[in-house]
RNA sequence: UGGGGUGUCGCCAAGCGGUAAGGCACGGGACUUUGACUCCCGCAUCCGUAGGUUCGACUCCUGCCACCCCAG
């Protein structure tokens, strides 16, 4: 009778989130494989390897639930398609969002193929998002815990991915969650929630990245030219950023904040400004590579909303398509919006689907004084 | 070395006899499966230095030092 339950590979971190979704899944009376991802060979800045710990929260969560527990490695494949990537983007000046490309490519493409060898009905995890598989195919929702949505992460996926997915905790605050963990005595409810780089980890950024990228250190300068400080690399920075600039108390200032409004790769310069000027915002942008998950855009031409950066509110937007691109304008100018960032859109609780940012188009282009262009 | 001015946290800057504002930077934390933004907390027992006056001085006086400006 065991052959009669559908079998779901779940793919456990060790945290909290997945964790319930194993609970559930079991609860439900599917025949649950827990495995674990071992992705990244590297300890973290203190030395600690924290795959070791979670893989013995694994380990202890499926013990108490009774379902067989696995490790896979796809290190490999993670570099050759999410890190190789994030470090070229970085390189040309972008700041990429390796997330959800891990999403399309480890996750759901790697482990997805893993799990479907092992002749699974699904691939589960403890992503905060809802799908709703209808006759015509399946569509991503919202999380129901709009604070824990993680659509955003998940919005380059197919139909063909997402026909094969599970998100056992869409439907669930947070809160709920470790409630049930804490209820069914799992080892993992009061764990805290882990940040960082997926699969990677919280890190000291600047030290990271230098590990791997050459540092061209070079001037910040300002609006008019003026050489204000000295930056570690262009890499090291993103548009908007205000922390790590070391730029303060200057006379002739206004006494407010600087942050990064440009990078000039050619010259290796770090274009700074004092206060949240115009110069930061932007009215609309261009992305070449645009995925949809329905398999096509809604209209050649259409309204919705959209997200720049993960975890920031709703904008109003319209989208044009252009081949397999298109130019999105937005109804208010958007602060930082920033190359290789995801532009995820939404129509209401649905994520349509998103892509890379190209380019922007600029509220008040950058002139710097005394300088062609 | 004739005259004038200034020396307060890494930077900018309040204070003008009553026992060191604020901003920026920086550090820590919160938030966060990117990188940011944001928010919260911290950050000069000491005011160029040595004395003096005073119950009490960063604030008054004197010497010295440093820097700046104007002079020739």
């Amino acid at each position: 009778m065991k052959d009669d339950k559908a079998r779901i590979v779940l793919g456990m971190s060790g945290g909290v989130d997945s964790s319930v979704a194993a609970l559930l899944l079991k609860e439900q009376g599917y025949d649950v494989l827990a495995v674990y991802m071992k992705n990244w060979e590297e300890e973290d800045d203190e030395g600690v390897c924290t795959s070791t710990e979670d893989y013995e929260d694994v380990r202890r969560v499926s013990d108490a639930l009774g379902i067989p527990y696995y490790t896979v490695n796809f290190a490999r494949e993670y570099r050759e398609r999410v890190f190789s990537y994030f470090l070229e983007e970085y390189e040309a000046g972008r700041t990429p969002n390796p997330d959800v490309l891990c999403n399309c490519e480890i996750k759901f493409r790697a482990f997805l193929d893993f799990a479907m060898g092992l002749e699974a009905a699904a691939l589960a995890t403890g992503h905060y998002a809802r799908l709703e598989k209808q006759g015509e195919g399946a569509r991503l929702l919202r999380a129901v815990d709009l604070t824990k949505d993680q659509t955003y992460f998940l919005a380059g996926l197919t139909q063909a991915q997402l026909q094969r997915a599970m998100f056992p905790i869409g439907g669930l605050y947070k809160k709920e969650v470790r409630r049930l963990a804490e209820a069914a005595g799992l080892t993992t409810a009061r764990k805290k929630d882990s940040t960082g780089i997926c699969f990677i980890g919280e890190r000291n950024f600047k030290r990271f990245l230098m590990q791997y990228l050459p540092a061209q250190p070079g001037d910040m300068i300002d609006l008019n030219g003026k050489v204000i400080g000295r930056h570690d690399g262009l890499m090291y920075y993103t548009l908007g950023q205000r922390r790590g600039l070391g730029i303060g108390g200057r006379a002739e200032g206004s006494g407010e904040s600087w942050f990064v409004i440009g990078k000039d790769m050619e010259r290796n310069l770090l274009i700074v400004q004092q206060g949240e000027q115009e110069e930061l915002y932007s009215l609309g942008l261009g992305a070449e590579k645009v995925s949809f998950i329905a398999g096509q855009p809604p209209a050649a031409s259409f309204a919705c909303t959209a997200k720049f950066r993960y975890r920031q509110s709703d904008q109003a937007v319209r989208v044009t398509m252009h081949g397999a691109g298109c130019t999105i304008d937005f109804d208010r100018p958007q602060r930082a919006v920033t190359p290789g960032q995801w532009v995820v859109l939404y129509d209401g609780d649905v994520c349509l689907g998103g892509g890379p940012i190209d380019e922007t188009r600029p509220l008040k282009p950058i002139r710097i004084a005394g300088r062609a262009q």
